[in-house]
DNA sequence: TTGAAAGCGCTAACAC
DNA sequence: GTGTTAGCGCTTTCAA
């Protein structure tokens, strides 16, 4: 292994200049000459810094923690980590990932692990939006809530607008000239299902048609509910329907096409998630609405970045108030929220 | 921050003794008593090791690199990563990703930013199972392959077993009484749909059935590439058909239903990759053959680790032979198959 | 069995 | 401007 020293004796400095050349020190300048010169001798040799080394010393080690609770299981986290990922890298900090699968326990652990490994801050992250309960660990890091959000309200947290959401995805129907759009929401009590349909019922008022809970059909959230909500669709006498998400409208589009209904032409549909195996693949297409994964992960490290060098100015500039540090955390507490994309494709007929 | 120092001084011993109680040190025996003593008090000032300093100190990191070139783009990825962290976990090591989106340049750049810190190895994944051409830093670290390999063959690889796959989904339909089995198969030449064709074949000449070349339609290996296969299948003759992946399979249906065919009725259809949001959600649900993601992700850090551990003991048996290493990489080349798993579901009818 | 002390490779005061 | 040097927190050899 190359060390600093060896670039210094080869060189003919310091080891200290050696560090300067290097690191581009701005308390200190060093001759263009010397700079170069260093430079060259640390690339012959092969020369590398030692993160390790590096960090003990600055006590600081470039590195973040993305906690996530299904990276593996969903086709959606896989974004919101790249989006991270690509936004660390940005501050030159690199990501340490651990995925608990939902397991409590694993994701204490994983945050003592990072803890030991001194890291900056950790992002955590679930691949469904909902309440979560981080274990405590958290308390003693600089935190940031991604795609999910704590009943205590102790982190900031980046979420998707569903609200929103669901308000363009109905706006997508609405605006194609459809006066009896359906509503297939998930069943369960979530954000998303909470969320879309406030965006839904929004949408219906400010285009002046009254709200008619008739037309809300009540299913799992996936293509099964879908598959069993035709009845209720043409029951209803629905001209267009907005589906909780992809695969609902997957399963709706195997029944109508069954029952030998053809869309768009006898119903627009919309989607929810853009979730690109299905949406993009289905006949027709599916219009849909987009979760803006990318840009949660984004935003989320970015938000956690800005969080400490606001908390390093802070605690510079009044050390001595312990307090203020920790109130600084409750109180700065926000839910930033992401919009949702459209994603216009061909299952939508204007009449 | 709580050092070792505070608890040593806390518990009233020297800093190493210290060391040795919390870290179970073998070299040392320490007496229980004392060792009680010095993890209560560790655990009561909430003492946390410093990664950083201990692994400068050891000089290891205890970090493994995981590269991919799309967690993000891709549902399978996920799994492997998983697989990869389950395993690295199991050895008190964590994993740092990085996702290069494809980018060789990234890729090369991930190489470095790993390189510093000290990680122990590096793990090379690819989405998609195929040849890849990593940066040359790699060389400098112990590496594994994972879901691809490279020409030179100068890494061990772990990928999914194509042929045993391609065999095993054929057999699903062999199996059932089918005679005539129909293969779409990706029109790329790729490891899969190279693999899956020898598969193919095996299975029919084991079973005593001509090969018929006229029974091979090649398409996109998606769900267009299914579609528009639906005349070719129909034109063929078979009774069954064995789909190059679950996408592939969706558009199949899509087309074979639009023409008032069934499932599994007139057509068996075997799909692979196990795509979840696909394959359990069709009607009827899909069987196909998986892909062995998550194994891949654990046997390819698992032969990371055992690589390290042997170069470790190799490098202490001749440490002044050390061709003898270099040597050894070369020429321990592997490329290890993993099977892929059948899974059953509705597709496939005996007759 | 325990402690003192020499590093691990690097950064950042501080002195020259 | 540049070099000296004192750490960063921990492990581990060597003596006691």
């Amino acid at each position: 292994m190359v060390t600093l020293q060896d670039v210094a004796r080869e060189a003919g400095v310091s080891i200290a200049t050696a560090s300067w050349a290097i690191n581009d020190n701005r308390h200190v300048r060093i001759p263009e000459a010397t700079q170069e010169r260093v430079r060259k001798v640390a690339q012959k040799l092969g020369y590398r810094q030692n993160a390790l080394a590096r960090g003990l010393a600055r006590g600081q080690s470039d590195l973040i923690g993305f906690i996530s609770d299904g990276v593996a299981t969903s086709p959606f986290a896989g974004q919101v980590l790249q989006g991270a990922q690509d936004e660390a890298w940005r501050s030159n900090k690199l990501l340490l990932v651990i995925d608990t699968n939902g397991d409590d326990e694993i994701a204490s652990k994983a945050c003592a692990f990072m803890l030991e490994h001194q890291v900056e801050g950790i992002a955590y992250s679930s691949w469904v939006h909902h309440l979560v309960t981080p274990p405590n660990e958290l308390s003693k890091v600089n935190t940031v809530l991604i795609n999910c959000f704590d009943s205590a309200m102790r982190y900031p947290a980046v979420v998707p607008d569903e609200v929103q959401g669901g308000e363009a995805a109905t706006n997508l129907l609405l605006a194609a000239g459809h006066t009896r759009v359906a509503f297939i929401n998930d069943k369960v009590r979530t954000p998303a299902s909470v969320g879309r349909l406030r965006g839904y019922k929004q949408a219906l008022a400010k285009a002046g048609i009254p709200y008619d809970p008739s037309l809300v059909i009540l299913r799992t959230a996936d293509q099964e509910g879908g598959y069993s909500a035709a009845e209720a669709v043409l029951a209803s006498g629905a001209d267009s329907v907005f589906c909780h998400n992809d695969r609902t409208a997957m399963g709706l589009y195997d029944a109508l096409k069954s029952r030998g209904k053809r869309i768009p032409e006898d119903f627009s549909i919309v989607g929810f998630d853009n979730q690109e195996v299905i949406a993009n693949h289905l006949h027709p297409a599916l219009s849909t609405v987009g979760l803006p994964q990318y840009a949660l992960g984004v935003l989320g490290i970015r938000l956690l970045l800005a969080n400490n060098r606001q908390t390093k100015q802070s605690s510079v500039a009044n050390d001595n108030k312990e307090s203020a540090k920790t109130n600084m955390r409750i109180v700065s507490r926000q839910e930033t929220l992401v919009p949702c994309p459209v994603v216009k494709r061909r299952s939508v007929k204007h009449v």
